[in-house]
DNA sequence: GAAACGTGGAT
DNA sequence: TATCCAAGTTT
């Protein structure tokens, strides 16, 4: 294997097609951390918009430690696996407290805080530091595979050591954080998922997936078990025109965010009731008999959701949460101002709609 | 080590 | 409509 050729070709390639992305154009650790931890799982289209506004509201770890987490959220809504951004915030403090305000360069102090795991701590390593590590994130995963005919599926975790060797192996130790770049570039503009562009690709005379005519085969996969269906009911509980928002504890899904009260349905014959009671048990307070709204459809990574929306009228009774661990009363021209999640989003159309027409 | 953890775009 | 899947980490 000409491992000096791929690297060549390979970073040739890049410095030709490279895009010109808002984390690119920065050595600043802080900024290739924050770059790094919203694009987790998340595609870089999503990414731009909240990363701009990110660094402009809080431009260096000073701010962002000394910031409240409720802002971070805010910021956060819509980008989805929120524990990032409580992680973020709380790797912040610990650098502040702990480390001088300096992003850490040493490999074990960083990979100790919150949110950086093997990953993330290369990345910001090479890119920021040019410290030698590979990155393995599912572009090289999946690159690596159709090189290398690599059988071992890519979203299964035992095998995940397996393309770490390999990655390690082909990494550029001269210009790591440019190598690594390339090849999750190569993965994500070349080397896709579906219809490879193989003839743009800089290691066409390498791929053995590609010499077998067997890319369309790689990489492999195992099965993923189906999501199941929950179905939840949500109260918009209404007093003097205010409506109650709760949130949620700061773990879990949804952490820190805020929403109706709300809770799975118990298989429920009368929906309506159901969510009486619900008001009743989770918040404290007594309505007249909820009105349905609209139900909305939103899936997550691990089950499918319907969450069927009630209007409230509060009859009696002084909050008392269990569950949440906050709440506020808002006036419905106040809501953008608490990061709500994406099946309140849905859901909020039909309910601002019912309150103007009362 | 399996399961939890969001969302939106592409097909 | 259903499924895939994207710059992973935590528990």
């Amino acid at each position: 294997m000409d491992w000096d050729g791929l690297r060549r070709e390979l970073g040739d390639w890049y410095e030709r097609v490279r895009r010109d992305l808002p984390w690119r154009r920065t050595r600043d650790p802080y900024a290739i951390w924050v770059s790094e931890v919203m694009l987790q799982q998340t595609r870089v289209k999503t990414v731009i918009p909240y990363y701009e506004r990110f660094l402009e509201r809080f431009p260096d770890v000073a701010v962002l430690a000394g910031a409240d987490l409720q802002a971070v959220y805010k910021l956060w809504e819509g980008l989805g696996y929120y524990s990032r951004a409580r992680h973020l915030h709380a790797a912040a403090g610990m650098i502040m407290a702990q480390m001088g305000g300096r992003v850490p360069s040493d490999p074990q102090v960083l990979r100790r805080l919150p949110g950086i795991g093997d990953y993330i701590a290369a990345a910001v390593l090479s890119i920021a530091f040019d410290q030698p590590f590979a990155v393995v994130d599912g572009n090289v995963k999946r690159v690596l595979a159709r090189v290398f005919l690599m059988e071992t599926p890519v979203n299964h975790p035992p095998g995940h050591a397996r393309f770490q060797t390999v990655a390690d192996r082909l990494l550029d130790r001269e210009q790591p954080g440019r190598h690594n770049q390339a090849l999750m570039e190569l993965g994500a503009l070349v080397c896709t998922p579906k219809r490879p562009l193989c003839p743009q690709c800089p290691w066409t005379a390498h791929c053995r997936a590609l010499q077998s005519g067997a890319v369309p085969d790689f990489p492999r996969r195992v099965k993923p078990r189906r999501p199941g269906e929950q179905f939840w009911v949500a109260g918009a509980v209404l007093k003097k025109g205010r409506l109650l928002l709760t949130r949620r504890p700061d773990r879990g899904l949804l952490a820190g965010l805020w929403e109706f009260p709300c809770d799975r349905m118990d298989g429920a014959a009368d929906p309506a009731a159901d969510c009486a009671a619900m008001v009743r048990r989770q918040v404290g307070l007594h309505c007249a008999p909820p009105q349905h709204l609209v139900t909305v459809r939103h899936a997550y990574t691990h089950f499918k959701l319907r969450m069927a929306l009630y209007l409230c009228p509060w009859q009696g009774g002084r909050v008392r949460l269990d569950g949440p661990d906050h709440f506020d009363w808002v006036r419905p021209d106040q809501l953008d101002r608490l990061p709500l999640h994406g099946a309140v989003h849905k859901a909020l159309p039909a309910l601002l709609q019912a309150l103007r027409g009362q």
